[in-house]
DNA sequence: ATATTGTATGTAACCGGTTACATAAGATTA
DNA sequence: TAATCTTATGTAACCGGTTACATACAATAT
């Protein structure tokens, strides 16, 4: 690989003068930047990035921490956040924690090591310490922390509270809620809406919470165990996941949905339409959820103010089968 | 950021020491290394992986490129590349390229200025050309550019030989093929398996192949399309996600699924237990697939030799509801 | 007694860029 | 006409590591 001193002696003129093309500062005589350039197509020269992030320490990377790439929540996410950072172009380095501490640390540690312009945070294990210890812009996604930090979460609360509703208003009165892992703040939030409008209209009942973990096998289980126990004739699930696993169980109990348990799930991801009867959902703007962090933290790598530090995105009712009884709700 | 100077100067050695302690080669006494320890300690000092990279031409990052992490075949894949590599100290840049030449090439050539360890690339869209400007490792997985680049693949042809002799098994004769983008490699393998298993089984019938191309929207259409035209009683889906299409335009008629229309899918996505009914199809060992790819990539990037340069991996028939009938096949 | 080997450490060049500073010539200004 | 500004370019230090090479002393071999 030819370098910037290969350069410079061909064109018959120094570092400097290269580099001062190259960045198009500093004064260039018009004649001799023909020649630098010209040097440098012969060469085929391309500018060691990793030299130049030495001496500027400024990568153009940045690094994504999510959970696990493999729940389908995270893909689409991801993908816009890749989308995006490349049009200023940074490139994304890929973090699957598992939601361990451990692991979050050890790739906080590399990745300052390498000198990344700032993360993209989608976790709420971190303690304020150890995420502060980054000395770069950090955004948090989809599990705000609750400080400083900029954000972009969908409205949890509300989008339970609307699930909820819409069970109660076409016509179910036994409302479950498939509820997610109670150390993850989103799925807090959930049951949170969940609860209110469950107290609101009157039919609040403790034994209709199930505690499930995001996965589909373990929420079809809970399912099962929990029709056993209690009459239930709606199911507001805390993701996509746990409606599939719930719609599973009342399947295999020979009920029928939305007829005799009408069932929503929450995120929207696209296997809500592969189901049959396909899901109803509270759809959150996933793309945009990701582009969003991704413009924020471009914006704070490259100084601009914003205006706003905690973006909270609207969430959408999309009814289908699964909810849709007689009386069209 | 205390760097390796102040670590000298605290500890009243010379840059060069700390070097060793830190690398572990060359002589050091051990009361100077405990001197050295406790300075870093104090300093809690990181060596700046840039600046060492600079020096040593290797990263420690990979470069990953695939199609499109939103296609639910690769986040599997991804996390086990990730995985992998992450044991022995790799991170992981990620690249979405739709498939598409330009954005192939950018890639390749910002990874080359990154100092990349090595890249796998999932695509057949590379010209040999460009791949081989890569003068660092690279292994091609899940599409093969039929070269000299180590491999993992699955057997396509294979598989699809399976598909279509276990949709014969259960009793079908009028098989179609919904088949993949005919610039996918992996798309025409499958075809080519489709088509001599009918021929061998006397049912081959050109006007049985639907061309889709990887997605449900369309594949449904197309099936839709297929059913106004011919007689249909199986059909073999290029990939999962159609899959689902063909099932969706099958309910869609009023047609059942297996009894009148018997579905077989490709991948063994997690989707394809969250149908009803549920899908069978031939699943690729997708995780092994990526971690192997790793482990080939890591080799290769640690100068170890390769037991064999191409894997073609095994599929494996799952027989689930969707061609499950009477007769039990 | 001298040569050789092993242990321990420091100096400075190097990786490949960027940029502060020095230098110089021509144009402009007082 | 001397001072100042603008344009153009080069030298060398710097980013923060690694390592070749030089140096020195003690232990061992000849």
């Amino acid at each position: 690989m030819a370098t910037i001193r290969d350069v410079a002696r061909l064109a018959g003129v120094s570092v400097a003068t290269v580099s001062r093309v190259l960045n198009q500062n500093g004064y260039v005589n018009e004649e001799t930047e023909k020649r630098v350039r010209r040097a440098i197509q012969e060469l085929n020269y391309k500018p060691n990035e990793v030299a130049r992030t030495l001496f500027k320490k400024t990568s153009k990377t940045i690094g994504l921490i999510v959970p696990d790439i493999s729940n389908p929540f995270f893909p689409e996410l991801v993908r816009a956040v890749e989308d995006v950072t490349n049009i200023y172009d940074y490139t994304v380095i890929l973090c699957n924690s598992d939601e361990k501490n451990e692991k979050e640390k050890e790739y906080i540690e590399v990745l300052k090591q390498k000198y990344v312009d700032g993360v993209i945070l989608t976790t709420n294990q971190l303690e304020l310490a150890e995420v502060s210890e980054l000395d770069v812009p950090v955004v948090v996604l989809d599990r705000p922390l609750n400080h400083s930090f900029p954000s972009v979460i969908a409205d949890n609360y509300g989008g339970a509270r609307l699930a909820t509703r819409h069970l109660y208003d076409i016509g179910c009165r036994k409302i479950a809620h498939l509820q997610g892992p109670p150390h993850v703040v989103n799925a807090v939030e959930r049951f949170n809406g969940y609860r209110d409008e469950m107290k609101e209209l009157g039919l609040w009942d403790e034994n209709l919470v199930i505690l499930g973990n995001y996965h589909l096998k373990q929420a079809k289980e809970a399912v099962l165990q929990a029709f056993k126990e209690h009459t239930i004739d709606g199911i507001f699930a805390g993701n996509d996941v746990m409606a599939v696993g719930a719609l599973k169980a009342v399947q295999q109990l020979g009920l029928r949905v939305p007829e005799d348990v009408a069932i929503i799930g929450y995120d929207g991801i696209p296997l809500t339409e592969m189901t049959t009867p396909e899901l109803s959902t509270i759809s959150q703007p996933i793309y945009e959820m990701g582009a969003m962090a991704a413009r924020l933290l471009v914006k704070r790598i490259e100084g601009q103010p914003l205006d706003q530090i905690h973006y909270v995105l609207p969430v959408q009712l999309i009814q289908r089968e699964s909810t849709r009884k007689g009386e069209k709700g």
